[in-house]
DNA sequence: TTGATTCACTAAACACTGTTCAGTAACTTT
DNA sequence: AAAGTTACTGAACAGTGTTTAGTGAATCAA
């Protein structure tokens, strides 16, 4: 038993270790710069040996986005425990944009990644998205309840907010607001959110 | 003289079939099928010609962004004749996300797809793109002009309204809905276009 | 303890990418 | 006809993800 347990000690700890290694190469160089060779070199091991921890490449892509998901939970954290439904949905908008503003490989990564798709419900990062997707769409249900919108249909309004964010956010990461200079960017993001919440105030 | 521009035209048309056949394994394939091999088996000519014709991919990947911008514009074309700027801004909207939705790859391709941003702004497909986005600025600065909105801040207006549609279209592009099951989600895109248009009106 | 078995690991390869370069054969000029 | 230019290609390079055969060490059974 103490050595079949060891084993499974060590396989955890290698697992980790590969994770730990791919992070570490994400963070410093992007999604592009991490490779399986990579992983290998700064873990001190054969390429081949990662496959006997990770099934393929994609594996490890769910296991990273499984991190993005917990850093992005992380960093909503201090809206729930705003009480007022109101004033707790427009927090975890303003941390929404700003998570994705401030980290934009781990955004990316969660929401603009073209990658194995297919079977992403099956996977912990997928479970943990959805608890905060959900959270966010409770908070809107909260609001309908409580009669902040005229709308009832909290579904489409979570969906319309959402969408809002996610596109600045996702224009931001993909560069594609080269029509604005650079130093308006941030100013512009800002206005609009306050116009959203305006708009909001009117459903 | 003669033969000199025979020389130029027959340059010109080689490109032009480069192009075409990577327009064409573009649409069988999407931007992942697509490689200089593939091109070179369609037009039959060896990889390392392709070279003789285009400094590198990301010159094809300009070209057929053109393409897709130019698609895009097409299809934008209705909305241009409408003479009332509210009328002709929701018809904008509307045909915008209609065309995300139908071409997903061409929408990948101009606004999602992570390519050699660095110098669009020198290229073809920037120039179409900002007349085609000037023109939706431009509309909502004539709602702006004939008093449709209590705001007269036409840029973030425009952006707002932008950030939404391209929200909606880049999370169904990119496979994020996943939450809302597939019948459901054209029905989700109406409702939420319906709501920022009510949204939109309190402004 | 010894011989058999399993395990962790790797070198080397395969099949793909984008890209380059030396060489060749045809076309054009002199 | 000789010289020069042009269009093209085979073969290679470097970089991906992934597989496979083999090796030496750890573990197990006797």
């Amino acid at each position: 038993m103490s050595i079949a347990s060891r084993k499974e000690r060590e396989k955890a700890d290698m697992r980790a270790r590969i994770l730990s290694a791919a992070h570490d190469i994400f963070k410093e160089n992007g999604y592009d710069g991490l490779n399986i060779r990579s992983i290998a070199e700064r873990i001190e091991y054969s390429p081949a040996t990662i496959y006997l921890y990770y099934k393929d490449k994609n594996e490890i892509f769910f296991a990273l986005q499984y991190e993005a998901a917990a850093a992005k939970r992380d960093h909503l954290l201090p809206a729930t425990t705003i009480e007022d439904p109101w004033e707790r949905l427009i927090a975890f908008g303003r941390l929404y944009v700003d998570f994705g503003l401030k980290h934009p490989d781990w955004y990316d990564l969660l929401f603009l990644t073209r990658a194995p798709m297919e079977h992403i419900e099956n996977q912990e990062c997928w479970t943990l998205g959805m608890a905060t997707h959900s959270f966010f769409v409770e908070t809107v249900e909260a609001c309908v309840a409580a009669r902040y919108f005229k709308s009832t249909d909290s579904a489409t309004i979570a969906y319309t907010l959402w969408c809002h964010a996610h596109g600045m956010v996702s224009l931001f990461v993909r560069e594609r607001m080269r029509m604005y200079p650079a130093e308006v960017r941030g100013e512009l993001a800002k206005k609009s959110f306050e116009m959203i919440v305006k708009m909001a105030e009117s459903l």
